[in-house]
DNA sequence: GATGCGATCCGAAACGTTTTGGATAAATTG
DNA sequence: CAATTTATCCAAAACGTTTCGGATCGCATC
């Protein structure tokens, strides 16, 4: 069935050794040897069962990731423009992507084992990093290569490898835009405060309001999932309970459709009534109606560079810097586009 | 540095045989034994190599699938709702999914002989069809196990396992739909007659013309790519040539919001002055402005079914059905939200 | 003529697992 | 008690590759 070196080392009439050594293009094997091994394996349809060479060299030129299942991840823009840097960089780099969902109730740190210590892969990524982070931990002690998209949550050390946004100027931009527009009383709908990020969001939106003179008002802030749901429960909140609200800040682009969505809900003009901003960029904020304000994040070069630092990481060329905080960038559109007059 | 079964053999005092298989659950060793088998690579942390077990098993519970890079697959809403389908299936089924990205220039039939020649995979999906597709070709004669999102160009055999929507009762009914709204000239953008079901849509366009006695005409009929620039360029294309369209079908959401925008761009209002039709109805459907009117398909849910039909033939337990042609349905939005007068 | 050297080749081990085909001793059966 | 069955265990082979440590031979060097 399969055709292996000793098929061609047979037809060849050398050894399993001098075809591998042909093939693999070592020097120590006469040219005209080559050639003619190389031509018979060629005949034969040789392709190396690459199974059995990464399970001898111990290399298997693939990176893993693990995604929850039942999670929307791959819907959530954000994700999908990650996949899309990772994917091309992976081609280039000539490695490919395990990935491995993990079904919610599984135990978490198992899915990481079985891709590590199983020997699958040669390092991995890790995105949606949370609080204390088990998967970092897990990975540190084992000493496996790895890179992080998000970093420590405030206050954590970051002694890891990973590219990270700086969201909490991002907010602070946000909250400033909102402010030269007249705007005074602004909700936040933040994530779980589990995740990592939450923190620097929060510590943004509060400087925000501390460069502009105006009390932190904790009641503003309310917490929700990370899609639709989250943002539309969270505005819906907001304005029930305080209804001189005149402008939310969502912790992303869904969120913010959410908001807005419950904002048109009520009878009120985003934008003129209550302004909406996201974070993130995806495609939906472009599209969305009205468009939608949000803080940029150059989520496909992030994907790009994780792959390039981990592949630098195993193959023991690390690039200078491993530990990147880039800036991100306020984008107004429509959501946000009407000034109020100051009262 | 890595725990084998040697490790616990020699703890244990047992031999590797029987530790392999008292951890495999076979009945042929003692219960106690197990017992003490089991709590030594317990505490020893014992993580069967995975690779090697493939490697010797022949067996890699892992299902292959090869995207193109630099194509902005992930981000197409279709491919990102795929692959949340098949992403959940195989977490249920305790899979992984191997994805390999295929650098433009190089040979397309090389990454599907590494994955499957190399032994990586148990199954592969194969997505985005195209006529006479080399691919199919390729694994119908390795006899490896496959299945397919789409199907043969119209004409041509689909003798293989796949699941796809009948979009030509997909187009026909947006057809249907534009002719009761009072439409007589409509465009349709397709993407290029390469891919398979491009022969499907047109079918189905000229069918609903029929239907309602309306004369084809060929050249309201252009090809683009299938992102949101092929939409554009293949709207302004038609409203150029032909200022008596009232409407436009194009074949895939973001086509059709880049067809809007041609539209909006003329200082047309999508909906009154120009129908727009996408297919899929993706998410960005529903958040456009104005929301779209298109052809919702299962996306999601043909992703799972997929993997399921996929991991039956794996195992030789393939589904009754493994030929599935789904119905597919218009949702009306407002982007084609006006009746016209009939003139 | 012995020595050393470069070019070319190869046998055997190794990677960690599963599986095959028994071996052994105890228990059961006739 | 002999024969058979059952329960429990194991040595060795096998999967296909890479690599280690030579082996062989012709040729140049001293």
């Amino acid at each position: 069935m399969q055709v292996t070196l000793k098929d061609i080392a047979k037809k060849s009439g050398f050894s399993v050794t001098t075809v591998s050594r042909a093939l693999a293009g070592y020097s120590d094997v006469n040219a005209q040897t080559r050639q003619h091994i190389i031509q018979i394996a060629d005949v034969l349809g040789y392709q190396p069962n690459l199974l059995a060479r990464q399970f001898r060299s111990q290399r298997t030129h693939t990176i893993g990731i693990i995604i929850p299942a039942h999670d929307y991840a791959f819907s959530s823009g954000f994700f999908s423009q990650l996949m899309l840097g990772i994917g091309d960089a992976i081609a280039v780099e000539h490695y490919d992507l395990l990935i491995s969902a993990q079904e919610p109730d599984d135990d978490e740190i198992m899915a990481y084992r079985r891709m590590v210590a199983g020997n699958r892969v040669d390092g991995m990524i890790l995105a949606r990093t949370r609080q204390n982070d088990p998967r970092i931990q897990y990975l540190k002690e084992q000493g496996h290569p790895f890179v992080v998209s998000g970093r420590g949550a405030p206050g954590e050390p970051s002694d890891f490898p990973y590219i990270d946004v700086d969201s909490q100027a991002g907010i602070r931009s946000v909250v400033q835009h909102f402010v030269e527009f007249g705007h005074r009383a602004i909700g936040l709908i933040l994530p779980s405060p589990e995740m990592a990020f939450t923190g620097f969001r929060h510590e943004g939106y509060c400087e925000g309001l501390a460069d502009a003179g105006i009390p932190y008002r904790p009641e503003y802030v309310v917490y929700g999932d990370l899609w639709w749901t989250g943002g539309y429960q969270g505005a819906q909140s907001l304005l029930d309970n305080h209804p001189e609200l005149t402008a939310i800040i969502a912790c992303n682009d869904l969120m913010a459709l959410g908001a807005m969505s419950a904002v048109q809900g009520r009878g009120l003009l985003v934008g003129r009534d209550i302004a909406v901003a996201g974070f993130d960029d995806t495609p939906a904020a472009e599209y969305a109606y009205p468009p939608l304000t949000t803080v940029h994040q150059p989520i496909y070069e992030i994907g790009q560079r994780l792959v390039k630092m981990l592949i630098g990481i195993i193959t023991g060329t690390p690039p200078p810097e491993t530990q990147v905080l880039l800036p991100c960038k306020l984008i107004v559109r429509a959501s946000s586009g009407f000034a109020r007059e100051r009262y």
